[in-house]
DNA sequence: CCAAAAGTGTTTTCTCTACACCCATGT
DNA sequence: ACATGGGTGTAGAGAAAACACTTTTGG
């Protein structure tokens, strides 16, 4: 403990941890997954449970959780937004550890399945995830409401899909994380109309015979976008 | 500390604070207020800092909240919201802390000024903020961003008027939250159409000869309104 | 009677929605 | 030639925006 800690010597210290719910998009099966994995310690070994850890000391709670993401999956520079902090003095059946979770959006093709394996990890489609340990249920609902409010303002969509995708995989995306059909001429009219994706010359020619054009995402279009204070809205109606 | 706690003893603990950013309205000045303190403990003692405090052993972290909340302004009951928390190692200079921010809305005719002079509180407009301490600054930018996404979502507007109150009044808390003017035909006709106003038969005679008509918010109007699924926006072009 | 704030409608523009058929290609 | 998924346009309804004058009343 270094000399500054001794003004606040006589303060009660608390466990803190982060929890990371980790989206991904499975383009075949066309559903939003999420990766848990089989809680190894006491209480509660062996349940579902989201993957977390506690804060060290001299780590910044962020990279506490790009720590627990990088383990788990070989990643780095992902996107990870903080969500919410749970502080009730029950929440943990072990001891009194407050929680901060953490959404994490990555591109499933880019997982290390090695690195997955070796902890005991699973995707699970988010309209079908299974018990919890203590408050993660919760966790998850909350994260999923934030992902599908940012996905309207921000373009994080595109976190979820591999570099180059086609309008009917962008679309299959937003109607998994909406759980809802949209109009396809409706919706290609308005993202194209916000100018942020390029169409590329080659095709996808895995679902159709005829094949479907690739798009790439522009990320210097995105920047006069939030400079004008645009707003990224598709219609979900 | 409990038997229960035996399982996670070698985990490093934090200090862990909260930090309230209470908002209120003042009618006359028609401005937004955000409540500060003169710190009374080193690091940076008398300096403009938000007011806060560390979570105790045994109480919920939304409880810590009310605590200090309720310290400071006499008011239980108070619609408080968590905002952020914070968790760098050096955000606080005198130690690691890791703070949880909450946003509160609280009349301003109902504080108690006698508990709040006694902290050495004063109201500042949210337009003219002193530098803070630490973080704090950033802390208010994400409140006061949130709080103007909320009042769009949700009828959080009324939390910052009294009981009764005018169109006019209403138009110009929301003329400041958005720094910005509306046009008052159109505002009135969509506050209106949402049925959530019920109006009444005395006027306000402070600020016109005429006088303006008093109205009261329905909170039984507005469950109705949010199991439709009902969207509480104004324009705010 | 006049100053000062409250209250009130209409028109135009834009955005949202609903909707159905042709296209390209591999087999 | 046909089955399969990809791609396209338009008309109608509803919401948002722009805009200026009349009403009330205390002094």
């Amino acid at each position: 403990m270094s000399q500054r800690d001794n003004v606040y010597q006589r303060i009660p210290r608390h466990l803190v941890a982060v929890d990371c719910i980790i989206f991904s998009y499975d383009l075949v099966k066309k559903v939003l997954d999420l990766l848990l994995i089989k809680r190894d310690f006491e209480p509660a070994i062996g349940k579902w449970s989201l993957p977390g850890g506690f804060v060290r000391e001299d780590e910044d709670m962020e990279d506490a959780a790009r720590r627990i993401l990088y383990n788990l999956t070989g990643l780095k520079d992902v996107f990870l937004e903080q969500s919410y902090t749970y502080g009730n003095v029950t929440r943990d059946t072990g001891a009194r550890v407050i929680s901060t979770s953490y959404f994490a959006l990555i591109k499933h093709q880019e997982i290390n399945d090695e690195v997955k394996g070796k902890h005991g990890a699973h995707w699970s489609a988010v309209s079908e995830i299974p018990d919890l340990i203590f408050d993660h249920n919760e966790m998850v609902a909350r994260a999923l409401n934030e992902l599908r409010c940012q996905v309207r303002i921000k373009p994080v969509g595109f976190e979820l899909l591999p570099e180059t995708f086609t309008l009917v995989q962008f679309q299959d995306l937003y109607e998994a994380i909406y759980h809802r059909i949209m109009d396809k001429r409706n919706f290609r009219r308005k993202i194209l109309a916000m100018n942020l994706l390029e169409k590329l010359n080659e095709k996808d020619k895995v679902n159709s015979k005829r094949g479907a054009f690739y798009y790439r995402f522009i990320p210097e279009k995105y920047s006069e976008f939030t400079r004008n204070g645009f707003y990224f809205d598709l219609d979900v109606n």
